[in-house]
DNA sequence: GACGAAGCGGACAGCCTGATCCGCTTCGCC
DNA sequence: GGCGAAGCGGATCAGGCTGTCCGCTTCGTC
């Protein structure tokens, strides 16, 4: 494991051809996630960055790295839009708006959505989830107030819905890139008042945060 | 690849000690399954069975010999839990509780998970699923006409159910084993009558078998 | 324009996986 | 008991991925 450098005002500067390389790497990057996701190896991106696999290495020693490199904006843009919906007027329109649109965006490139749901988002990104997080929670205790969502429902229980979605809008991908419209509507519908209690106890947050946590493959 | 053979009426009698390694592999390969799923090797089947990995590439020249090998069982029990529902009064306990008890058995094999919802089970065992599907069908067309459901709901946005709920139980199988429950209850619940219809079109049936027959990794 | 440092590239070593192949063993039968 | 066929095992090969290393190039500065 090479050890350090990433981001511009970390280690001093970078020399200009090292910036462009950079900036190639970041392009190549962002355009194989999108569509392959995790599974991206440090050497296809060298190869489509027309770039050294040394080059790859050095500059972002772990696949983590470059995520976030490459994710900083989006998440950023999620951290936005869960503020702005702390200003709608409905509370249940707020939540139900919010998580169409972080699962838009998470349905457009796979590599985000990986990102977010999977280990490294959690181990890198813990200060856009710590802005993200208690926004959430207001937004479900309003609109639990209002009688407009379950009371036993918490926010571990919101937080499994995109991972839920993920798994239909990672199938269907190539033949039905819509659906996830369809099935998060199905989710977001479940929160809503029936006569009676959801079945089973929610995670803990910090089981939350395990189940977040696990690599997918290993066993 | 290996061309033929595997199960006992097919290719004349399996001789004595061929017969006694199938068993040990099967039962090496239940065992293996069940906590690692698909990622199974034949490699390791063989160790586990302690036989050479050619005579496991010779029986089971495809996971998905081993694997059909394996639930031919497990699905004939969904196909008769199936049919079991129909003899059920209310449409609806009897749709939910069908979905818990697929569920559950999916839940507790990481394999039967995999091979319902992926690929190898679509193309290998067409007979259970033909068993299934109008069973299904018709147990939702009953809960419609009751009101039970919403009437826009199809077959195909049943069917996305498990597969959203494997996602879930599938990463937190370590941490908490019995949250399907809950989000599958969160997701059935979705089903039931509201207001409004869901967003977007459902997936046709030819879709959603494309969906199930995209194999997970590649792009 | 010259020199030291920063950066580059890609060959390569090490490891793992999937799958094949063939000399040897075991079985079943006469 | 002997013989042909069926079956066995695992060494082995091809291919892919990670990560390193070092001789060469390019940059920035004086």
């Amino acid at each position: 494991m090479i050890s350090p450098v990433t981001p511009e005002g970390t280690t001093g500067r970078l020399r200009r051809d090292a910036e462009r390389n950079r900036d190639r790497i970041l392009a190549a990057a962002r355009r194989l996630f999108a569509e392959t996701g995790q599974a991206v190896t440090h050497n296809e991106v060298a190869r489509a960055a027309d770039v050294g696999v040394g080059t790859v290495y050095r500059r972002f020693p772990e696949r983590a790295d470059l995520m976030l490199a490459l994710f900083e904006d989006q998440l950023e843009q999620v951290g936005a839009l869960a503020e702005a919906a702390l200003a709608e007027p409905d509370p249940w329109s707020a939540l139900r708006d919010f998580f169409v649109q972080v699962v838009d965006l998470q349905a457009a490139d796979r590599g985000l959505r990986e990102f977010m749901l999977g280990p490294d988002g959690r181990a890198r990104a813990g200060e856009a989830t710590e802005r993200i997080a208690p926004v959430v929670g207001e937004l479900l205790r309003r609109a639990q107030e209002r009688g407009q969502v379950r009371p036993e429902v918490t926010t571990t229980d919101l937080a499994l819905i995109p991972v839920m979605v993920a798994a239909v809008t990672e199938r269907a991908r190539d033949v039905a890139p819509g659906v996830w419209r369809r099935v998060l509507g199905l989710a977001l519908d479940g929160l809503r008042p029936t006569g009676e209690p959801l079945p089973g106890r929610p995670l803990a947050p910090a089981e939350f945060d395990r189940v977040i946590s696990t690599p997918r493959r290993p066993a």
